[in-house]
DNA sequence: GCCACTTCTGACAACGTTGTCCAGCCCGAC
DNA sequence: GTCGGGCTGGACAACGTTGTCAGAAGTGGC
């Protein structure tokens, strides 16, 4: 900037102002100025803009994959957002390890980015409250945050299992297996909550056979599947599935699909996802608008950025049943 | 961090020590240090750390969709390879759109970004020049730059497209269908290239009207293969399709999934993507692999970054013919 | 007791930008 | 001709950190 200054025959001042398109410097001043910018390749370091203005205009976004098929539009709505504002997205995937969150987000911290959208996976963000006293916006999505307040966006996880499950018991089920996520995580709890709601209020019982909580890798997923399905563990062999997440659903899928399996359990998702439809049977799923949730984030956040300092709020998005073929399967007699 | 210094009686440079762990504090500074940081809730502000040291350990990403299951574990990828390096990783999707990438481009260069990765949209990079004089490190991946030498990383598509044409070709079509990406990028035009290779080694003739090149848009896509399976617009019907990418092959996948077209026509995509194997017919595919590109990028970005200054490389990462049935539906006769 | 040496600590400048404040200039009006 | 006001431009400090360098304090040998 100071050889910008020197060649254009001006002061510092003068050029940052030309940078800034600020008015109040003449025409022929500025074409001066410009020709010696572009002379020498200058481009402005917004790491000393940042140090002197104090806003980074830069947004995090923790999650757990950015791969997943789940997470990927949550993070592109969060980039539109914040594209709409000025501010770039710096993303990072937390793998659904709390240490790793937490670095991730003291990180971000560090390079005072001006807020942060957090798909949690740890249960105790009170680490954050430092940061949070210290202006960081924090937007918390998909799961709730744990020992502190803050804005967030949930999905209706609690019914949106619920008319899952009724979906199936409607058409007839009455042993129903339920495979879920972890169960430190929210959502999964939730969504099991929903499954119980459901089987009590048609008078079923639940074997403990039939409740599987854990990891979404496929051997666990299989292994359970196939325990319910065989009737393993105590309870009476499953003739419906209720799946916890997209990861656990494609799982089930596959093992349904295997011939000695064709038909013999109904299946019903929560998240939707691609093809679903195309399968045979067509996968009935609940679904979540998993863009929506980043993009109700996102805006959640701008608004604290743009000085909102009310209590903090919880935005919860409904989830929608689609049915497709897979829930209607009766069961054997 | 002179409050810091205040309260635990040091002075700026002592704090500045403890916090980046380096040698020379006795144990009883350093405790009194730490104390004070845990008691004042202080965290290192980067963007001064960034301007004194000139390095931001963070590397940019530009790509067409974060949400494209196809850029996705890319991107993971790179993520993954930038955290075992320290760095962490700015994100911005193009939309396939020349001004868009330019623009994200030199703001992330504006930031100050170690390393740039680049998924062009636009045909001419020049504008990069002068950054990448600057000593910012950039490398291509899935599509070459233009008008600019940089490090790139290439699936090969020339091959790919040839060897899943000639599976068709093999399988007794004569008349197959082409649908692919728009025509200005790169991968679209050499998979076209490998498709009129496998159909000339044939000895086969290709009708203008079997060559359609333009958007990913499920409509425009539909109306190309109503088109084609009709033998409108000059050609005979075609009797298989050779799909450019994820996307298009999701469409087709659709199209004939219809009733009325059922077992109409074979296909064999470009991409793999996920439960191709769970549609009825299974698709074949030429795979790629989405994360290795992405790590082989980012892992030249690093070498790039560790002072490496030979030659620009050119990396190609083959493809793999995936049959799994849609390939081997025989053409009417 | 003195010196050489090591270990620890702090003052200061610099990174590149922008906000504040003031000076100079030109114009028109009295 | 002079004065006021509007416009343009520049000097300087500050943002929060780290590298340099020098000084202070402690240690051991003679």
């Amino acid at each position: 900037m100071k050889d910008v200054a020197a060649r254009a025959g001006v002061g510092l001042k003068t050029v940052s102002r030309v940078v800034n398109e600020e008015a109040g410097v003449s025409t022929d001043t500025e074409r001066r100025v410009q020709e010696a910018i572009t002379a020498l390749g200058f481009r402005r370091n917004d790491s000393a803009r940042v140090l002197r203005k104090g806003s980074t205009a830069s947004v995090g976004l923790i999650l757990e994959d950015l791969a997943d098929p789940f997470y990927a539009p949550l993070s592109r709505a969060v980039e539109e957002v914040a594209r709409a504002h000025g501010a770039l997205l710096i993303n990072g995937s937390s793998a659904e390890d709390p240490a790793r969150e937490r670095e991730l987000a003291l990180a971000l911290c560090a390079r005072r980015v001006d807020g942060l959208v957090i798909v949690p996976a740890s249960e105790d963000h009170r680490y954050l409250a430092p940061e949070i006293a210290a202006g960081i916006a924090t937007v918390f999505v998909d799961r709730p945050p744990g020992h502190i307040k803050a804005d967030m966006v949930l999905s209706e996880s609690f019914d949106g299992a619920r008319s899952g499950v009724a979906h199936l018991i409607a058409h007839g089920h009455r042993r129903i297996g339920f495979i879920g996520d972890q169960p430190r995580i929210h959502t999964a709890r939730e969504r099991l909550r929903g499954y119980r709601a459901a089987m009590a209020e048609a008078g079923l019982p639940v074997a403990d056979s039939w409740v599987a909580l854990g990891g979404t890798e496929p051997d666990r997923v299989r292994a359970d599947a196939a325990r319910m399905l065989e009737g393993q563990g105590g309870g009476e062999p499953v003739t419906a599935f209720f799946s916890g997440n997209n990861r656990v659903t494609v799982t089930l899928v596959r093992v349904l699909a295997a011939p000695e399996r064709r038909g013999r359990a109904a299946l019903v998702g929560f998240d939707d996802f691609e093809l679903a439809d195309l399968l045979s049977p067509p996968v009935t799923v609940v679904a979540q608008n998993p863009a929506d949730l980043g993009r109700s984030a996102a805006q959640l956040l701008f608004r604290r950025l743009a000085g909102a300092d009310d209590e903090p709020r919880t935005v919860c998005r409904p989830t929608r049943l689609i049915a497709r073929g897979s829930g209607e399967i009766p069961p054997p007699r």
